[in-house]
DNA sequence: TAGATTGTTAATCGATTAACAATC
DNA sequence: TAGATTGTTAATCGATTAACAATC
């Protein structure tokens, strides 16, 4: 029989089998957040030259148990070879298929100072097709200026810029203070997912998903573990 | 009946009562992340001037369903006020002294160059009680230089320099190639926690433990549910 | 009082784990 | 073949949720 676990909202709903897609039910958000971090693991590994990995490799380094990495992945195909372990390749293929996120997406980046030019010379989003395609600073004095391969624009073109581009995900590596009225902004201008990257709690319609970025709650939870 | 669910390895054990803290057991994983959570969206709400906090706004603000909150601190004691809701300073002191990360941390930060002064400026980690402490970097042109208020040592100091400043945690903010030799390098020195800010894979003894930043694993799943 | 929100129960669902046959 | 690792089962544990009495 096929484990329903991995079809969210569907109850007892018949799937079609464990193997194939059928009607792909949405995933679990366990599971899709599982999938995205193998994604980013084989990723790297890819990067070195690694053609296999095992599930106690994954594990290692995602710090997911790997008898739930194998179920995970089983749910969808049989993907590796038993003594072997995973084709890297195949696997990032798969796995983007599953997640649906095999095309481009197009990032806005907002903010030109030290973090904001940090996102945008490194790789980090483009080894998984997002695409910083404009960066906005609300300094005059920046704007025109060169980051990465992009030209800082001011902010007040937000709005004609992110129809134009077809901007999807916002990045906010702005000051606190200007970080709620600039994703008033976002939502207006069609923004779907806000990323941010400042400190400030921004309130947004239920329609746009925001992920605050914290370090510190990371660093707590492991000095935790570190300190009992 | 107290809730052992908030216990971990004890099984049965008996917990003195559900209040108290009677052996104060080490938390479970969820547990410790949630609290964790709380605890950011905490602090930023007093920044704002907020004196008192709903079990609802934390939701809204961290994505933990409402009721799982008020279950996470009611297994600590009786915080809340009904009608009213939590009192942030005070759910502020109650989950430091949970997590037991009330005092100060060292910090050690390695890379000056966007990254690393962009970490140096924030306030992210001195919220929460981590200090950073010293900047490395391995570019001798870079020594000498201040970052924050710091001024930039050499890399090859890393070994006095941590066990004079009592460094616990290294932040990693160099270049991909450089990580895994220098994580080495931090182990040696007595470092117990590793937070990566590069795309490498590093891997460590057991005894240390790594924490590797991805916004693009963030992306992808926040991504899947809106393609979705 | 009336409205709001906590604290708590009970029921369900998903995650975790050990174990091991299958098989590369 | 021998060793390694997958795919899968079964059992347990923790997370999630709706519901609602308690009470500020």
């Amino acid at each position: 029989m096929s484990d329903l676990a991995y079809r969210s909202e569907t109850g007892a709903a018949a799937a079609t089998d464990g193997n194939g897609a059928g009607t792909p039910e949405r995933l679990s958000l366990g599971v899709a957040a599982r999938l995205s971090r193998y994604l980013q693991v084989l990723t790297q590994a890819r990067k070195m030259g690694k053609e296999t990995i095992s599930s106690q490799e994954l594990s290692d380094y995602t710090h997911v148990n790997s008898t739930q990495i194998r179920r995970d992945l089983s749910g969808f195909g049989k993907f590796g070879k038993r003594g072997v372990g995973y084709n890297v390749d195949s696997l990032v293929a798969q796995i983007r298929k599953i997640l649906r996120t095999a095309g481009q997406h197009n990032i806005g980046l907002f903010g030109a100072g030290h973090l904001g030019t940090a996102i945008a010379s490194s790789e980090i989003f483009a080894d998984h097709g997002f695409r910083i395609v404009a960066v906005f600073d609300a300094d005059a004095d920046k704007v025109g200026a060169q980051v990465g391969n992009l030209t800082v624009r001011h902010t007040a073109e937000l709005s004609g810029v992110v129809e134009e581009e077809d901007i999807v995900v916002a990045v906010l590596a702005v000051p606190n203070a200007a970080a709620q009225s600039l994703a008033d902004e976002l939502v207006d201008a069609g923004v779907k997912i806000i990323f941010n990257y400042s400190e400030a709690l921004i309130q947004v319609p239920p329609e746009v998903t925001v992920h605050t970025s914290s370090p510190a709650v990371d660093l707590l939870y492991a000095l935790y573990f570190y300190l009992t």
